[in-house]
DNA sequence: ATATTTATATCGTATCACGATATAAAGCGG
DNA sequence: CCGCTTTATATCGTGATACGATATAAATAT
């Protein structure tokens, strides 16, 4: 049944895309982008978050976490902060208005969860196969 | 303790974008884009696939489902088809090449979730409050 | 001390998505 | 049958995102 893994593996990819589609929203109501949110989550949750540990987290180049970073600093979500020790290196640090906005954000993905996850969850099981 | 269950909503969207990051690899192996292949996977799962059923089903306005299946046209992936009956209305289909890029990218999709399945469905299970 | 590597930044280009607007066919009310 | 509204698709301008290529500057190696 081929064709069946095909149509699992559609509805399971329709379930994501439904969280992420939610996470757009969610975080457009908060005034920012769903990838700041991303971003956020990760300078928030490392113990030192350089641009490169970024990038590797949220596996993109180290350019585009440079950019990303960029134009959320522009918008207050975030700091730059040089690296004394060593000066090549660049330190991320939430500001305030960026943890508050983390933080609510944070809390509607956990409700979203709680309500779909089940839903992902047995789409992902039909579309393995055990 | 709320600060555990934020830092498994990282994890778990760090499973979740490890996965994305393999379908965009995948697909570009393909020589396409990832909303690309999720779109060939929306129009050739559906019965009858429209525009403005595609913008529904991946959660995108109509003009942004237009736009993509442009470009998807321009390279070969899709066909539009006028409806006859109802002359306003955009049939899709895939191309014999559109199809066989299709098909290589569901098997290795299946085979990456045989993967990575277990661990996303993990990540999960401890993001959900039970 | 110079060469190389590492970390971040900049530039040009393309995809993607959107709001606003346009076009054209279908449906509706009289 | 004819305007009027609705529906389906398309176009345009803008911005976020991501990338490769390239640049800069600090750290490290030889």
């Amino acid at each position: 049944m081929n064709v069946n893994r095909l149509e699992r593996l559609v509805e399971f990819r329709h379930t994501l895309r439904g969280f992420l589609f939610f996470s757009e929203e969610a975080a457009a109501e908060e005034g920012i982008h769903a990838q700041q949110y991303q971003l956020m989550q990760v300078v928030f949750a490392a113990t030192e978050p350089t641009i490169a540990y970024v990038a590797e987290r949220m596996y993109l180049k180290h350019n585009s976490a440079v950019e990303l970073v960029g134009r959320a600093v522009e918008e207050g979500l975030l700091l730059r902060k040089r690296d004394l020790i060593d000066a090549r290196r660049v330190v991320l640090k939430l500001t305030p208005r960026g943890e508050r906005i983390l933080m609510r954000l944070v809390d509607k993905h956990l409700l979203e969860l709680d309500r779909v996850g089940p839903q992902i969850k047995l789409a992902l099981e039909k579309v393995m196969s055990k």
